[in-house]
DNA sequence: ATTATAATTGTAATGATAACAACTTTGTTA
DNA sequence: TAACAAAGTTGTTATCATTACAATTATAAT
């Protein structure tokens, strides 16, 4: 299974790091561990501005970049019109619902993925996207017949 | 191996599903099948611009769609701020090399890839991107020691 | 040849992201 | 603690890819 880094684990590798840990960072940050549903940039500054009313989209960004610097967080481009953001950074696939748009995580075995053809390529980052419908979709479409 | 469809064989396909063959689109499919280094949309208007001086950007971007719906043309989302087009639809990887910017394909293994979370969701699309530096990045970085 | 349908074109609108400079906060040093 | 320097935040503006749209042109059907 997946581990799931607690808020707290974080904030010491960002000191380790000496990253600065500002009160937007730290809010940015703790979003991401409490949403797991892979946000958008929009998604994210829209909830968290709920709380800071001052914060501003360009430190949404800017701190993104920061975290994905740092490694904390990996970036998902499942879809060419929206770019979305994960805090689990372990090797693992995404299937977005064609349907209901939903993203769900799914372990890979990505030694079996490596056929050979890139023995002497130096490989720094893996991504497995998949589309299609989900079962909850797919059941409510059999219930409608 | 990867089969390499002729423009021939994509001509025909075209007429079976009763998509009109104008010169623009048959230049767009022409320009894939002779250029598989996986262009953006803005490669291929420059390109074919300069035999088609009239030719719009629309018309491009027009045709790719009419191209992925009829299956004959896919997406690839390696990178979050430049979408990128394969004529090539079998299932393969994609390895962007961060030095260059080359993109390579590389032989997959899907089935071996499903762990088995995914049993009861219906799968229409399958996508692997990898990042990283290619073998001749990484030796023209050794000789400049 | 005429007419209807579809495709192309150029321009304008949209939307996501980056650049930038002014302002604010934080950290450091005395 | 006070003063200063460095870093972070903010709001605005710029940029770029993509889409929407209406006018024009090409293709298909009769
Ligand atoms: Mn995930
Ligand atoms: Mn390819
Ligand atoms: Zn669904
Ligand atoms: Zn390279």
């Amino acid at each position: 299974m997946l581990l799931k880094p607690s808020f707290e684990d974080l904030k010491k590798e960002l000191k380790n790091r000496n990253i600065n840990l500002s009160y937007q960072r730290l809010s940015v940050l703790e979003y991401l561990t409490q949403n797991r549903c892979h946000p958008t940039v929009d998604q994210i500054f829209t909830d968290i501005h709920k709380e800071i009313p001052t914060l501003s989209k360009t430190t949404v960004y800017n701190t993104l970049r920061v975290l994905i610097e740092a490694g904390l967080v990996r970036v998902i481009t499942i879809e060419d019109n929206e770019t979305r953001y994960d805090i689990e950074v372990k090797d693992h696939g995404h299937f977005k619902c064609e349907s209901c748009g939903t993203i769900y995580d799914f372990c890979i075995n990505m030694d079996m993925l490596n056929s050979g053809d890139l023995n002497n390529f130096k490989i720094n980052d893996k991504n497995v996207y998949f589309k299609g419908v989900c079962p909850r979709c797919l059941s409510n479409k059999n219930e409608n017949k």
